[in-house]
RNA sequence: GCGGGAGUGGCGGAAUUGGCAGACGCACCAGACUUAGGAUCUGGCGGGUAACCGUGGGGGUUCAAGUCCCUUCUCCCGCACCA
């Protein structure tokens, strides 16, 4: 028998039969455990790429082993559908949104089709459709009603490239993270969740997450940058009206020696009005605004400030120190109103150098003495209290507390908590998103758009140009409506909501997709919750990560969900590079997907990907590589098919009564293979190294072929091409299926079980060890396996070459490690 | 500046608990089969004639170090006036 490896007939020929077949289908069943795996689902660019290979690749092997090990798998797909692009491509193009989206989803399914990956079809999600963002829009109302979405007006970032606000967490080193446009400051109404509600229990949650890795989760710590302080009691010394600073540093209050107000704080106004200052206090605050958000935030920055006339009363001493203002305090974190500490802090240091500040050290190092003319630093360092009347000669670590507890006391300020996260805005002035469903009445206000009368659906009538303008205002239709609550003509709310809304409960929806009364079950999304096993790139990190925790504690609380967190295990995988840089179109070095498989088909285009590189790191993208995955497919083909009569012949259990060495060989190899291959999956998610033992199986397996001229036991080889495509079937699911078959099994090798191995098999009757003298290699020795350490001692010191090994040197000792080696110290 | 990760053959990478460094694959070299080979098979493949030397550099602990400790260099990623 001789048939060639036709990947070209046989893949799509099993992705038809798997599909007619449904053994990807999956229901909850109280039989097997649950286990969810779940991948990032993509926006629908059009075309799938490597990353995108790699993460289903990834994500599909811990699938189909899961359900090999005998758990009920959920592996879903769908799609993040809502975004910009599409709305650019309607520009550009003049195809509607909604065309474009369809048309790239059915070729991107095709293509994922073609890889072979064992998704439940069935539970496709789609953001962009009203079944899915009906609910998106439910679970906006389920916030609203809970007073955890609300609107204000705030000075947000506008990307005026993309023609929208942006959240903070979008906004990258002060340029919109989308198309790389520096953002600019807007104030405008829009809609916040209040996530920072949940600012400690994300923090303390991360504890939680053991399964997640420890960069992600200090990226998220550093997010929401919690960090306690006092809010000490400033007041203005001529109208007495309050200064409330935040400080961390509040041992260092008796060092104040000025204030700094930033240009934005409202006090400003108020205490130069009318003063000889007013003028030029108002010219700075006009120049620190039109830097750009870039340059206001970068450390090249030279602090700039200026005096305004007024002064602050420190609650501490009863001390007048001027107020400034400047370009390095910032209006949105703590109180917007800083204590100028120039001897124990850089920034006020350098600040108060170059305006001629006074600096008075009020920490002073261990055995040193500190003076304010002569530091050429600020001393930031612990050490002991000076010139703090109550406080001197205390640790400050100590006087922390002392003096916090004392400003509790006098009431002259109080301990608080302050996070760095700020409340998700959510608010886009977009076209392609799910509407905000609110109506504005006149009379009755903002009014939540009922259940009964949702989904607010997305009109097609709309006109797309180039002016940035959100086309969602063109269209006739939607704009006006009657007010729920008094039926009186009343508006709609014209912005939709950021992607990440619709991305933040997907994985819910999977549980439950069909469901058209409910977002999803509860039961269901219990049975299947957490997801066992969420695969992604880490630039979602902060972002989606972050967001889907939120969402998912909010459910909870709501009752509606029982799980706290929607991801139990994150696995972040490396970027797929070719010539040492990431995939893009500008740098002309893109692989596509669909030609490998063209070419090579999907079975080597995924173990090219999943062997090149374990899941974390960066992989370099090979050609030669992929050359050799695809050469090794042909040998295991070969091996199957060259050998079909005698695997048919062979019995279902192998006789392990009298082996010859080499059949003993062969079953050491595979069984030694199965056990590999399963720690490799299971604890490590190394499938590099999973597909380097199958490859040393098969090897294995020639050799024996070869030594016994052919002549193999056939109950022996039939044992070891079973378990070798049992191994194989995650990694490459068609060529294994279809040799399955023609091995002449029933039913599919994706429902089989996953094989073991027998402890008896790997037995060996000698084992080498290695002999050294003062660690250095120079012998090996064959022996039994069990002999002890006393055993080897007395070996190696009857050995002939004894004098050999130790060159007549006397022996010092030596050390024994049974099964592994012995060491001669000799002197 | 702060935080995290990584430096191993010509290349991708292995070494899981301190125990033979370089598994597996790519590239390369030689041979076999062949009209032919970009197919397949066999063998070789860190450096050095050798003793030996080799996991970014230097030091240390240990019978034994890629692995542990100290120190230093380089690269990548994230954060960055957060008071």
């Amino acid at each position: 028998m001789n048939v060639k490896y036709d990947f070209k007939s046989l893949e799509p020929k099993w992705q038809k039969y798997w599909e007619e077949k449904g053994i990807y289908r999956v229901t909850e069943r109280s039989d097997k455990r649950e286990y969810y795996c779940l991948e990032m689902f993509p926006y629908p660019s059009g075309n799938l790429h490597m990353g995108h290979v790699r993460n289903y690749s990834i994500g599909d092997v811990v699938a189909r082993f899961k359900t090999m090990e005998g758990y009920n798998v959920l592996h879903p797909m769908g799609w993040d559908s809502f975004g910009l692009p599409a709305e650019n491509a309607a520009i550009q193009r003049g195809v509607h949104p909604s065309v474009w989206t369809k048309d790239n989803i059915a070729n991107m399914k095709r293509q994922l089709k073609s890889m072979g990956i064992s998704y439940d079809w069935e539970r496709e999600a789609t953001t962009c459709l009203p079944d899915y963002y009906k609910w998106t829009q439910w679970l906006f109302l389920q916030l609203y009603k809970n007073g955890l979405a609300y609107k204000k007006k705030a000075a947000v970032n506008w990307c005026p490239s993309c023609a929208t606000v942006l959240a903070n967490e979008q906004v990258v080193e002060g340029a919109c993270e989308r198309c790389g446009t520096t953002v600019d400051k807007k104030d405008l109404e829009q809609w916040f969740f209040k996530i920072t509600d949940y600012a400690q229990r994300l923090l303390d949650d991360l504890e939680k997450l053991p399964g997640w890795p420890e960069k992600v989760k200090t990226m998220q710590k550093n997010w929401i940058g919690r960090s306690e302080g006092v809010e000490v009691q400033f007041k203005a010394a001529a109208t007495g009206d309050p200064l409330p600073v935040f400080t961390t540093r509040h041992d260092t209050i008796f060092g104040v020696t000025y204030m700094v107000l930033a240009p934005e704080h409202p006090m400003v106004e108020k205490l130069t009005a009318g003063t000889p200052y007013e003028a030029e206090v108002k010219a700075f605050i006009r120049k620190v605004q039109q830097l750009s958000n870039v340059d206001r935030t970068s450390n090249e920055l030279e602090k700039e400030g200026m005096f305004i006339g007024a002064y602050a009363v420190n609650p501490m001493t009863g001390e007048e120190v001027p107020i400034w203002i400047t370009n390095y305090v910032i209006m949105d974190y703590g109180t917007g109103a800083v204590m100028g500490v120039p001897a124990h802090d850089s920034r006020d240091f350098d600040f108060a150098k170059k305006y001629g500040l006074p600096i008075k050290p009020v920490i002073s190092p261990p055995g040193e003495k500190l003076s304010g003319e002569t530091m050429s630093e600020a001393y930031v360092e612990s050490g002991i209290m000076i010139n703090s009347p109550g406080f001197d000669g205390m640790a400050n670590e100590e006087a922390m507390t002392a003096i916090a507890d004392y400003m509790e006391e006098k009431g002259l300020g109080k301990r608080v908590i302050n996070y760095r996260l700020r409340d998700w805005l959510i608010s886009r002035q977009r076209y392609w998103g799910a509407p905000i469903p609110i109506v504005y009445c006149d009379k009755c206000g903002i009014v939540p758009v009922p259940d009964d009368q949702l989904p607010v659906i997305l009109p097609l009538d709309v006109e797309f140009k180039p002016n940035g303008e959100s086309p969602l205002k063109t269209s006739p239709t939607f704009r006006e409506t009657a007010c729920p609550k008094c039926g009186e003509r009343a508006e709609r709310e014209l912005d939709t909501m950021d992607t990440f809304v619709c991305s933040s409960w997907y994985f819910l929806r999977y549980c439950d997709p069909k469901n058209s009364e409910q977002a999803f079950a509860k039961e269901k999304a219990d049975y299947w919750m957490n997801v066992d096993q969420y695969i992604g790139g880490v630039e979602h990190a902060i972002l989606h990560l972050m967001y889907a925790r939120f969402f998912v504690k909010v459910l909870h609380d709501l009752g509606l969900v029982s799980a706290e967190e929607p991801f139990e295990n994150l696995l972040t995988q490396g970027m797929v590079l070719k010539d040492g840089s990431k995939m893009s179109k500008s740098k002309g070095n893109v692989v596509s997907p669909e030609d490998i498989i063209n070419q090579y088909g999907a079975d080597t285009a995924r173990m090219f990907i999943l062997f090149a590189a374990p899941p974390e790191r960066d992989l370099e993208w090979n050609d030669a590589a992929v050359e050799g995955c695809y050469r090794f497919l042909n040998r295991v083909w070969r091996l199957v098919v060259s050998n079909l009569e005698i695997i048919k012949k062979g019995q279902e259990t192998v006789d392990t009564g009298l082996f010859t060495k080499e059949e003993k060989d062969v079953r050491r190899a595979v069984h030694q293979g199965v056990k590999k291959v399963t720690e490799d999956i299971s604890q490590r998610f190394n499938f590099n190294t999973a597909i380097s033992a199958i490859m040393e199986m098969v090897n294995a397996m020639y050799d024996y072929r070869e030594k016994t001229a052919g002549k193999v036991n056939p109950s022996v080889f039939r044992e070891a091409a079973e378990k070798l495509l049992l191994l194989l079937a995650p990694f490459a699911p068609h060529i294994t299926e279809e040799l399955w078959h023609l091995m002449g099994k029933e039913g599919s090798i994706h429902q089989a079980a996953w094989p073991t191995y027998e402890a008896e098999a790997l037995k060996q009757d000698l084992i080498n060890i290695v002999v050294q003298v003062n660690g250095k290699v120079r012998d090996h020795l064959d022996v039994a396996p069990d002999l002890d350490g006393e055993g080897m001692k007395e070996l190696v010191l009857a050995s002939a070459k004894l004098p050999q090994w130790t060159g007549g040197k006397n022996i010092v000792k030596i050390i024994t490690v049974p099964k592994k080696l012995v060491n001669i110290v000799i002197k």
